[in-house]
DNA sequence: TGAAATGTTGGGGCG
DNA sequence: ACGCCCCAACATTTC
């Protein structure tokens, strides 16, 4: 049946193609609206965070561009999300809403109370999964319990096969009525006040269309050594599709179906390698989904007795700048800054530096990336972060501190990142590149540096502060017999 | 997806 | 030739 009109609702589905609730919406209705409602302000204290903002803004005018080559118009709105939706429905007379499922915990709560105060009043909603190869609930071991550590959750999602079949994009959309308002893009002002984006463009393409330009040229270029390359910070071997998958500009069904049309996926290859992330990205969303108080608390709750050390404001404030005086470390926090993202060896070595050796509770890094990473990922955000503390899911051991000195050697041995990205130290050579301070004030000088004035000394010693964090860790009380 | 401490082995220098 | 020591290289254990 193809008569009135339905709403399209997007969210962090920013494509036409591979898009359930466009394509439902399409097949069932003669008129279709395609919405996108800014809600000011977010109550779950994950309100998005900038740099996610600018993301947004940049994904959001792709949307309004490809929308408007097919003939259709994007139609933004600020405000409560039932509302607005409630208000369009009766602006335009439509009679069914679709949407693609969000899995944040406030998420999840938010759209199922409008689907069924929609549902009350009559409208026809239907929600699909256009984010994850598999729903959350869709893999678990033999009662229904969720997983908790990643090995089992991976194979029992091999053991049920992965055969997408991504749907094209439609070439061609019914207009939207001409006098139906929209709100333009630059009133939600969604780009920062103050201008520390403007490194971001050189780096990202949001949109549709930037996430195809990646993926291809990631599957042309880089998936062969993705394996040994993707450790290594100062090398482009890392797929970088985050903040695409994180908008839904591309999904991991179409990604899959990418790779599958080029290569066999084995598990030695490239190919194999990186579905092994996409499936980390799935196991995060199970995790969240199952347990939704984990945005905030350890999973684990032994941890959070553990002598967190909450008086480091200085400590944290020289870390989000990047002058720890770490020099990978550094060059971390500085590129996140610079360009919204952050190699992920590196946020193991940064989030290893802030949780264990400095003590600061993982909360407080978590934050920070939030606030700075393009692609914050309430999911990926909070399972690395409890990850690297110890306290998570399939968590690193308590005593599994990184020591940036020797990641900075066996990563960056050539030293081609610290040097992109803490341009002072360009001219300390390899030998003393990881460990400054070892070289001595005469050497130092030499290379145009002064310790604690060029370049900061070391934040913390790393052999104290790693026996203080074993002695934390290792106090705590025995986990809990387990299952 | 760790690092440090401790243990083992084997070759070479030397008396 | 032999035992002894040293120590690098590698393996194992511990945190």
């Amino acid at each position: 049946m193809t008569a009135g009109t339905a709403i399209v609702w997007f969210r962090r589905d920013l494509r036409l193609a591979d898009n359930p609730a466009l394509l439902t919406a399409l097949a069932s209705a003669e008129r279709v609206i395609p919405v996108f409602v800014d809600a000011p302000e977010d109550a779950s204290g994950w309100a998005m965070g900038s740099a996610s903002r600018w993301w947004l803004h940049h994904s959001l005018a792709a949307l309004e561009r490809s929308l408007a080559e097919r003939g259709s118009r994007l139609i933004i709105r600020r405000g409560e999300a039932g509302a607005e939706l409630r208000r369009l429905l009766a602006e335009t007379g439509a009679r069914q809403v679709f949407w693609n499922r969000l899995y944040e915990p406030a998420a999840i709560a938010r759209d199922a109370a409008i689907k069924r105060l929609l549902r009350e009043t009559g409208i026809d909603v239907a929600s699909f999964n256009a984010a994850l190869l598999y729903e959350p609930w869709e893999i678990g071991r033999g009662g229904g319990e969720p997983y908790r550590v990643f090995t089992p959750f991976w194979k029992a999602m091999q053991a049920r096969g992965l055969e997408p079949v991504p749907e094209p994009a439609p070439s061609s959309l019914p207009p939207v009525p001409p006098d139906l308002v929209s709100q333009p893009l630059a009133e939600l002002r969604l780009l920062p006040g103050i201008p520390w984006d403007a490194g971001f463009h050189a780096h990202w393409q949001a949109g549709e269309a930037g996430a195809w330009a990646r993926l291809e040229e990631f599957l042309e270029a880089d998936i062969r050594g993705y394996r040994q390359r993707r450790d290594l910070p100062g090398e482009p071997g890392t797929s970088r599709l985050s903040p695409h998958l994180h908008f839904g500009e591309i999904s991991p069904r179409q990604i899959v179906s990418a790779m599958r049309d080029r290569e066999v996926p084995a598990a030695d290859s490239g190919a194999g390698c990186y579905l092994r992330e996409i499936a980390w990205r799935e196991f995060a969303h199970h995790l969240l989904f199952h347990f939704p108080h984990t945005t905030d608390a350890p999973l684990d709750a032994r941890f959070a007795q553990l002598p967190w050390r909450e008086d480091g404001a200085d400590e944290i404030g020289r870390w989000q700048r990047g002058e720890t005086g770490y020099p990978i470390v550094d060059a971390g926090m500085r590129e996140l800054w610079r360009t919204g993202w952050m190699h992920n060896r590196v946020r193991m070595m940064a989030a290893s530096l802030l949780t264990k050796n400095l003590l600061v509770p993982w909360q407080r890094g978590a934050r920070w990336f939030w606030d700075t990473l393009v692609d914050a990922d309430l999911p990926n955000n909070s399972l690395g972060w409890q990850w690297t503390a110890g306290c998570g899911a399939d968590a690193a051991p308590y005593f599994r501190i990184f020591n940036p000195v020797l990641q900075g050697e066996r990563f960056d041995p050539k030293g081609e990142y610290v040097r992109r990205w803490v341009p002072e130290l360009a001219r300390v050579p390899d030998e003393w590149l990881h460990r400054p301070w070892e070289a001595g004030a005469e050497r130092l000088a030499g290379w145009g540096i002064r310790l604690g004035e060029h370049y900061p000394r070391p934040i913390v010693d790393l052999k104290l502060s790693r026996e203080r964090a074993l002695a934390a860790f290792g106090a705590l009380k025995a986990p809990p017999a387990s299952v």
